[in-house]
DNA sequence: CGCGCGGTTGATCAACCTCAACCCGCGTGG
DNA sequence: CCACGCGGGTTGAGGTTGATCAACCGCGCG
């Protein structure tokens, strides 16, 4: 696989040390409540313990870029100084950990594994933030929705051939691939159309053909392939 | 500005605390030279102390994206576990300091004040590549462009309506914008035809008309507007 | 001199966008 | 109960942007 460690911010294990965030107070958002906004003063970190939240960017011109689909360990809120540079919402039913930058600097002082958990997961992230650059600059349509199936597959818990989650709406993937909405809905038309996938619902997924989307998304040409 | 903090990656200014990394031995590259692949083992992180470096993913099919131009401040390494997810070359002469990862904890644990920096230099360039997601997926080839022209004239000590650097070929331009060489050299002539632009060389760059470049940046649609 | 590298320019083409119609499920209110 | 509107999704026809392929330029260098 190219884009090693799939677009998607993802859990970081639980090390020896225990949570990443023991500080700060829980804070829980129902699904598509903003958790804050493009230029919102950045007061506090919030470390997700539960749920899904989507952080995006909106140009002046109306235009907006999904920048990261975020879960359990992520941390939202690092990536600028004083005012937040991307707006986020929850998917679902989010909990999260609230850290005030106020206190970040005598926290992670008393705390060094705190800070080193901080630096790891802030990391991951970058690294996610970069494969989802290269997804969106140098892949077609179709590779970009095989991407993103795959690292959606692989980010749940479900089984091989059994149906995954896919929490967000056509657009969110649209905005987050840098597509329209409607190759969005054609291309997995044709995915199932092909055989190579089967949605019993609008946000379940099952992928049949695994081996197919990954060739696809390695950039095999498959318009040949016949359907099945 | 909708993007907020620019497309790049920036010097931090130093704190009070000294310098971000004291830690280390000095490495130097010359231009051109590789400083690690994609897939090698981490064994180093490395601060930029000065220079410029590209980080870039190849995709199986050989496609390239460029998903950062990092200069002094930023550090190399820290968006993965155990093998590097993106490849790195100096672009200039650079030299960086190193710090063994198999160090790292021990060395952040008895300096808090580096465990910071890196976290503050990390979530900055979290933040450069959000935006260059949102400008890679968001925004046309002009958009594009004239964004990136602007980040770097900001990026550059030069003074308004003086040249500054632009240290890489056509085709880096290209590949990190997610663009083909061809296309970044049409919009550049268009850009200098219509006057908004002057180029002396090939790698250096004044800017006539920053609010036209501004305004396109932004998605004003200056399909009609005439030049000089 | 010839070659290779980096860049520019032109002609053609297709992937993706745009605009629009339409479907379906659901909640609301007459 | 049914009509209606609305949000989200799908599908179709046609247009535009940027990719592709290819020729050509200028320059440095062996």
């Amino acid at each position: 696989m190219c884009i090693a460690q799939g677009t998607l911010n993802r859990v970081v294990p639980r090390s020896g040390a225990g949570d990443p965030a023991p500080e700060g107070a829980v804070r829980r958002f129902a699904p598509h409540t903003p958790i804050f906004f493009q230029g919102d003063l950045r007061t506090h970190l919030l470390v997700i313990e539960s749920g899904w939240v989507k952080s995006y960017v909106t140009l002046v011109d109306g235009q907006r870029q999904i920048v990261a689909f975020s879960n359990a360990g992520s941390v939202l809120g690092l990536e600028t100084d004083v005012h937040h540079a991307s707006s986020c919402e929850a998917m679902t039913d989010v909990t999260a950990r609230a850290i005030p930058v106020s206190r970040l600097e005598e926290v992670c002082r008393r705390d060094p594994s705190l800070a080193l958990n901080l630096l790891r997961q802030v990391g991951r992230q970058l690294g996610a933030a970069q494969a989802l650059i290269a997804s969106v600059g140098a892949q077609s349509a179709e590779q970009k929705l095989a991407t993103f199936l795959i690292s959606m597959a692989d980010l749940s818990s479900a089984a091989e051939d059994e149906a995954f989650d896919l929490p967000m709406r056509r657009g969110d993937v649209a905005e987050f691939l840098g597509l329209r909405l409607e190759t969005v809905s054609r291309k997995l038309s044709d995915f199932q159309r092909r055989g190579w996938l089967h949605m019993p619902s609008l946000y379940a997924c099952v992928i049949l053909r695994r081996d197919i989307l990954e060739d696809l998304a390695d950039g095999a040409d498959l318009s040949l392939r016949k359907a099945s």
